[in-house]
DNA sequence: TTGTTAGATTATAATAATTACAATCTTGTA
DNA sequence: TACAAGATTGTAATTATTATAATCTAACAA
């Protein structure tokens, strides 16, 4: 429940706050800051971009949230907290949940004297939807 | 060799091109285009950012270098053509190279009906060299 | 309730990375 | 050597993000 998030981080419960994260809980889209800030427009006219990416920020430096950068230049948002992997389908762009378990990954041979305190797998391809029909014309 | 990377790719044998695939070859710095831009740029004063950029793009569809998305708002590029995972390091911002081998992440239960043409594992923490005295300082 | 204040929001400007563009130049080939 | 396709260049445009400073408001105490 976004309230008690704010609580237990310390913020303040401000309605732009409650609507960013009411809109992450559960979203499985991987939106971007500025989806947010479109998504949340209508109904919050007097959001600021700058708000979003603010939020975001303290979302993700507290590990609320998860800062996914599968795509080139843009960067965007998961709240799932369980680790997992992403799939950036190359026609159609979306980015899928994959649910890699983390001990498929776990203490690699190479990573000794490396102090792991993250990671992140990123597959690339073509999405079940987008295979049908030859859909690669639409790239 | 540069040269014949550039011919098989059908490319044209500019000096430029030669010079970007040269600085790349072997080198293992995942440098950005910027990086390489500003080593160049002395010895090829004529050099263009665009040309850096051009090239890279090339590079990369044709699958001759990888693009590293590790790090936040910035690509890198990595002309190593052996699977691997990459770490970036939160006190001194290098990557560095891990070879994590494709065996262990491959065909992940949850892949199925993803046409799975590349995959990426980034590692986040902090190198050897930066856990020796404390330099979390540094952050 | 009201007043206070730390912290939040806002609009806008600034920055950074990358891409687009059009003019000029060069490589590869006839 | 001449030509044309393709490459390079400088610059402008675009996109995502961060910084700034003024204004506003949630939280708390009187």
């Amino acid at each position: 429940m976004a309230k008690n998030t704010l609580k237990k981080l310390g913020l303040k419960l401000t309605p732009q706050r409650l609507a960013i994260l009411n809109l992450l809980e559960g979203n499985t889209k991987h939106p971007s800051a500025e989806d947010i800030y479109n998504k949340l427009k209508p109904q919050y006219p007097s959001l600021s971009l700058a708000t979003v990416y603010n939020t975001l920020e303290v979302l993700v430096k507290a590990g609320e949230v998860h800062e996914i950068r599968i795509k080139a230049g843009k960067r965007c948002f998961d709240p799932n907290p369980i680790p997992h992997g992403h799939f950036l389908c190359r026609i159609c762009e979306s980015v899928f949940d994959l649910d890699i378990k983390p001990l498929e990954i776990q203490t690699p041979c190479s990573i000794k004297g490396y102090l792991l305190e993250n990671y992140m797998i990123y597959f690339y391809g073509i999405c079940p939807e987008c295979q049908e029909g030859d859909n690669i014309k639409d790239r």
